[in-house]
DNA sequence: ATGTAATAGTTGTATTTGTAACCAACAAGC
DNA sequence: GCTTGTTGGTTACAAATACAACTATTACAT
């Protein structure tokens, strides 16, 4: 039989994860657009500046895996809407120290805690074994690297 | 006590979510693009054509959870590309029937060769049970659509 | 049959993104 | 010192996306 295969697109882990990701993000997304105006990596840097405090724009790239180009254009338009200032190194002075200000810092806490809640009722009906095992394996797929199967044929 | 939150953003699913599918995307993304040339988009629908047979391309976007607008622009992709072709249905002359080409088939049973593979390396360090309650609980989080816990304070 | 609404799909325009090239500051070798 | 390479961050331009408005066709109500 030439054309056997039991792959199913709506079980293929890269589909799927796409999916829930989509799914689970569009909601929280429309607050932080809604209320704030931001974009998705205006939010994620408003919330490691949060969570860590200072941090450059370096700094902030390596931990969310995001290009330099996305951090940059985001602190651009945070920094533009006064939710964080910028201050340079004056040892290193290509380096910029970045920091939320009062506003940034309401913002992120208002978030936070819808951020909070969202979580909770995405999991509603999960025991809480079963959502601390989710999120270790995508914490694991979100750190794997896979490379070798891709050769042809 | 004023802030007090555990929030952890690692832990926050959306974000984690994002981060996997993120992740779990890239090499693969790699391959239909180098190999075809092909985007998101169209890689999706050439796999929905595949798997399915003949759609339209409002069920493909329904089954998708895609845009029209972005099916339409894979679709002109795919058949300027030869990989489908289009045929105007008769009884209801808005809808058209999207179907392979020879060379849109074959496009499709490689890169669902390399996707099957792709996606075992991706599960290979799990047990087949703990795979299958992955994708349970991914499916479950991509068909779930959470908008009680937003409303302000 | 005729007017109104709904549906399938496309297109226009403003934003956003991706990629590469870029600038400035530091580091290291000679 | 200079020259070469690296790093932190920005910018330019092409490509991709979102959203609304659009065309064409069908359905439905009167």
């Amino acid at each position: 039989m030439v054309d056997m295969s039991d792959f199913n697109l709506e079980h293929f882990l890269p589909y799927l994860l796409n999916q829930a990701a989509e799914a689970s993000s569009l909601a929280f997304q429309q607050v932080y657009k809604d209320r704030y105006g931001m974009l998705r990596n205006e939010w994620r840097v408003l919330f490691h500046l949060g969570m860590y405090g200072r941090m450059t724009a370096r700094e902030i790239a390596v931990k969310a895996q995001l290009h330099k180009t996305k951090i940059s254009r985001a602190v651009a338009k945070l920094e533009a809407r006064r939710f964080l200032t910028r201050t340079r190194d004056e040892a290193d002075r290509r380096v910029e120290h970045l920091d939320l200000t009062t506003a940034g810092r309401a913002a992120f806490r208002d978030l936070r805690q819808v951020a909070e809640r969202y979580d909770q009722a995405l999991v509603d009906d999960l025991s809480p074994d079963e959502a601390a095992h989710l999120r270790t394996l995508l914490t694991r797929l979100a750190h794997q690297r896979v490379s070798e199967p891709l050769r042809r044929k």
